[in-house]
DNA sequence: TGAATAGTGTCTCTCAGACACTATTAG
DNA sequence: CTAATAGTGTCTGAGAGACACTATTCA
């Protein structure tokens, strides 16, 4: 046993943090939760809802607290992932810090409620960025969430975490369309998605919300939609 | 400005490693590079190359220096990619360790040589594990990256990173059948990986390595191998 | 010669994309 | 009625999987 190679003096001084890209499907479009820092440096700029973990502390279990002490926001039916890591050792003025990314995806929340570090927070469609830029290297980070979010879409069941519990074939086409900033083919969309075994679990129950003829509503299916569920994918078209 | 926030004896002492997960195929087999620990803890244990990071270094750079100091080994025409952090608050029993694992794929390599913190380092096939298991949480990383690079093949081109400089379509072949552990036709695999513009670059020369008829040698194509370029993708059977 | 691998062609079945058509609501 | 959305059916073309067949080498 040889402690001293393990005393934390030996090493340079690193600060770890997790940062949050929150997304959901608001007012039909992509919206991402962000923050207005309260503090230096990058005071009053907008960035991503995340801090340092505390000791003993999981990582996944650090990203929900921050979330919740910044913006009062909970991922309670919605998905939390990891996204990437992020370390230039410049990416933050003071001090080394990594931090590492998680991706949140959820069905249309309350108002969040601005708190700990953060001096604001609300939904901002991804699409329409300030031109300022976020904090730190947090608009890198956001762009790897929204194509992760992108690309999890072809092969899994994932676009169900935007909706709520019960939505429609409709809906949920929507969410693709949003999302990937296309537009899909209602009646094979409606082929696809209700042909494929165990990802969408049918309620009985319909809905005439969005006028026209009653729509069938939806549960998300049993499978685990953050694995593959979607086999062949449903591809995004024009790539 | 308060530089008091940043303080790094305001949080929990924590240290940041890199691991690494480098894949190749060697006798016929997916292997993984090892090294045996030299110190406590899991002293004389196999464990996946790693160790600290430095000050000013940056991940992917503390990555290859890692792997360099402790196997002699350079992933030049190989590739590297992050993998995942993994920072269970007990995952080392000395202090607060987080880890930021990559994955590297590369050619077959001369055969490692031991340095640093490494008393021993060499290539295991993937599929005869040791029954004691790898150091630290070193088993799910493992398991993590195979994962990974298996997902990889589907939609990308790096099963040529696992390929001399120029190489046959059969030995592309043995490839996906070494990592993915089954058996493919060769004539459709023919067909899918020379009919996909800009995967594969023809050299004009052949081969009879191998035996049988003379074999067209390609290089790898001039699409960039990380990002997506066999769409359809080739499926794995059987899922 | 036979065994081995390389490479081409052909058939069938599945499925994505395009789109005609019917069904059921609101206004 | 019209407008809107839901849902079904039908055609076509691309491509995966299965496999017959030819080509070219080594032993």
């Amino acid at each position: 046993v040889t402690p001293t190679t393990y005393d934390p003096r030996d090493y340079p001084p690193v600060a770890v943090t997790v940062d949050l890209v929150v997304l959901t499907v608001r007012d039909d479009a992509l919206q991402v939760l962000l923050v207005r820092r309260g503090e230096e440096p990058f005071l009053g700029r907008p960035a991503l809802p995340g801090g340092f973990i505390r000791a003993g502390e999981d990582l996944p279990v650090a990203a929900r607290r921050e979330l919740t002490e910044e913006t009062g926001i909970r991922v309670r039916a919605g998905h939390l992932e990891q996204l990437a890591t992020y370390g230039a050792p410049d990416r933050d003025p003071r001090m080394r810090v990594v931090s590492v990314a998680y991706l949140a995806l959820a069905p249309d929340l309350p108002a969040p409620e601005p708190g700990g570090d953060a001096a604001a927070a609300g939904w901002l469609p991804v699409g329409r960025r300030t031109a300022g830029g976020l904090a730190f290297d947090h608009d890198r980070i956001l762009g790897d969430g929204v194509e992760r979010a992108r690309a999890k879409l072809e092969y899994t069941g994932l676009a169900a975490t935007f909706c709520p519990e019960e939505f429609t074939v409709g809906e949920l086409r929507r969410v693709y369309e949003l999302v990937w900033d296309v537009t899909l083919d209602p009646r094979n969309f409606h082929r696809k998605v209700t042909g494929t075994e165990g990802l969408l679990e049918p309620t009985g129950r319909t809905t005439t919300r969005g006028g026209g003829r009653p729509a069938q509503l939806y549960r998300a299916g049993t499978a685990d939609p953050a694995t593959a569920s979607l086999s062949p994918p449903l591809l995004r078209p024009g790539r």
